[in-house]
RNA sequence: UCCCCGAUAGCUCAAUAGGUAGAGCGAGCGGCUGUUAACCGCUAGGUCGCAGGUUCGAGCCCUGCUCGGGGAGCCA
């Protein structure tokens, strides 16, 4: 008797006979014994099939089976260091359902565009199948986090009238005749949702024109946002040290192998537990500012042109063997490989190379009243191995809605949460303005109707109290923890700037 | 909107100083009892992004365009 096992659970089955349904993720068949690699969706495990164990036209058909066809093979489940998950399955029969030809992504390397173009495809692979899990933790612990803390979760309007940031960044729509746009933020409506429930949150897509071309932007990606009544900017800290802790944690524990495959900083992220980093915008303009970034920059400088000797020295070794001949062909093709890998690492250096003075100027440049620049954020992030909050921004250079702080007045109560060692801002929040008038003020400097902010006002005229919030990027937030470079590998199907491939 | 880089076989990349295009993978066929992006042999596969120009001769040099990558601004 057998019985449908998944791969993930082949440990409860050892001895058993099971039928393991999937895709062939490879093959390797000689004449009389082939391994065949079967993937499920739940994990890869190596199948062997003996010619003489299995009708003969079969084990051929098996043998000829191209990448991705789909099948299900019957076994004995055994113990096997060697096979993918630690178990294999002896075969004793297989039935092919769909055979695959020519399936375009092979196990070798493909440059982004094809695979963007292939993202439909390139889902199956291991990388995105490892991100997509750990993205799948990411968004479970973020709902428990909130739900077993009081959290009331509110969804907010896609369609929306109002702007929560500048107004140019909108993807605005035709609906029936009226202009609207996309939402860029629940928080105003969470806002008042919080006035009812006090602690709250909305989880949703978010659409933003932003021309961004780089490899931190969406046009459209997925944040959640807590809004909480009654609480100050200490409070919000915590909440939000304890918040982005809880997610680390839980990927630690539920995906440490996904991590483990993709070469993720695990030692790093042990280090994320409380109480993180706490600096001011003011002592964060005077650190860029200060001979210490001089210093920091130019030993970054230094270490990147050193690395890039070191590759370079490596690569050149690589091609005087391949030149002096007399390798064995197996030998041959891992230098091939290794060439790639430190061409691109090479590339990857240059780039850092060519970037590292501007950032260097960019920040000796820097001026209090400037809003902090992608590469500022780099550069305190680098500076630290655990996530840092940047607080107390200069009001000019943020949005209307943030909270003044009444004991300076050209700050508000506000703060970024970077994560460290160089991947940005995964975190912007702040205490809202509570005070009518000055509410209204603000609205007015920054040119916006009031009109149009009528009932957002109207929070403050019954019952206004201390509240904020802040938003959370999920694709910011896997990329950093899974040590991707790129938030679009985050999200199954990404939205660029001027490009939709699927 | 601005700055830098790139486009050669289905894929990833080579082509020294301008001299009529190569490798690996993938595909097809054959071989191999345990492989780990297996290995060995054979076969097929290219209008060098597009349009001009320089030259006896252009993948390589020049101009324009298209597409892609990275970065600045802006931000999660």
């Amino acid at each position: 008797m057998d019985s449908k096992a998944f791969i993930s659970s082949l440990k409860d089955w050892v001895g058993k006979e099971v039928t393991l349904s999937g895709w062939l993720y490879n093959n390797r068949p000689s004449g009389k014994v082939q391994f065949l690699i079967l993937r499920d969706g739940t994990g890869l495990c190596q199948c062997v099939i003996e010619r003489g164990k299995i009708a003969d036209d079969l084990y051929d058909a098996l043998s000829r089976l191209g990448q991705e066809s789909s099948l299900s093979i019957t076994g004995t489940v055994r113990a096997e260091p060697r096979s993918p998950g630690g178990y294999e399955l002896a075969a004793c029969g297989a039935q092919i359902h769909g055979p695959a030809t020519d399936y375009p992504i092979t196990p070798k390397e493909h440059g982004i565009d094809f695979l963007l173009q292939n993202r439909h495809l390139h889902l199956r692979s291991q990388r995105p199948w490892c991100i997509g899990r750990i993205r799948h933790t990411v968004i479970d612990a973020i709902r428990r986090f909130f739900n077993d803390n009081g959290f009331i979760l509110v969804d907010t309007p896609i369609f929306t009238t109002i702007a929560g940031e500048g107004e140019q960044t909108l993807f605005e729509v035709d609906y029936f005749g009226q202009p609207l746009h996309l939402a860029q933020t629940g928080q105003l409506y969470l806002e008042s949702a919080a006035m009812s429930f006090g602690r709250v949150y909305c989880f949703g897509p978010t659409f933003r024109a932003e021309k961004s071309k780089t490899r931190r932007h969406l046009t459209e990606f997925w944040m959640v946002e807590p809004e909480v009544a009654y609480i100050d900017l200490k409070g919000l800290l915590e909440l939000a040290e304890n918040f982005v802790t809880s997610i680390v944690q839980r990927v630690l524990k539920d995906n440490r192998c996904e991590l483990e495959t993709l070469g993720a900083d695990i030692t790093g992220l042990e280090k994320i537990v409380p109480p993180f980093v706490r600096l001011t915008y003011t002592e964060t303009a005077d650190i860029l500012a200060s001979q210490k970034t001089v210093d920091f920059m130019a030993r970054q400088l230094a270490e990147f042109v050193d690395q890039k000797a070191k590759y370079e020295k490596e690569l050149a070794d690589l091609e005087a063997q391949e030149a002096a001949g007399g390798l064995k062909k197996w030998q041959q093709e891992k230098n091939a490989r290794r060439v790639l890998e430190l061409r691109a690492e090479i590339a990857e250096l240059e780039i850092k190379i060519e970037n590292n003075p501007k950032h260097a100027q960019l920040a000796a440049g820097f001026r209090w009243g400037k809003d902090l620049g992608g590469s500022d954020e780099t550069i305190i992030s680098l500076m630290h191995d655990k996530p840092v909050f940047v607080t107390h921004y200069p009001r000019d250079a943020k949005a209307f809605y943030m909270k003044t702080d009444r004991s300076s007045g050209k700050v508000v109560e506000n703060f970024d949460l970077l994560a460290p060692a160089g991947f940005g801002e995964i975190i912007g929040g702040s205490l809202r303005e509570d005070d009518y008038q000055e509410l209204f003020k603000r609205i007015e400097e920054e040119g916006y109707n009031p009109q149009s902010y009528q009932w957002y006002l109207d929070l403050r005229k019954y019952g206004s109290v201390p509240h904020g919030g802040f938003g959370l990027g999920v694709e910011r937030t896997v990329a950093w923890i899974t040590g991707e470079k790129h938030i679009r590998q985050c999200i199954a199907f990404p939205r660029l700037m001027d490009k939709i491939y699927l």
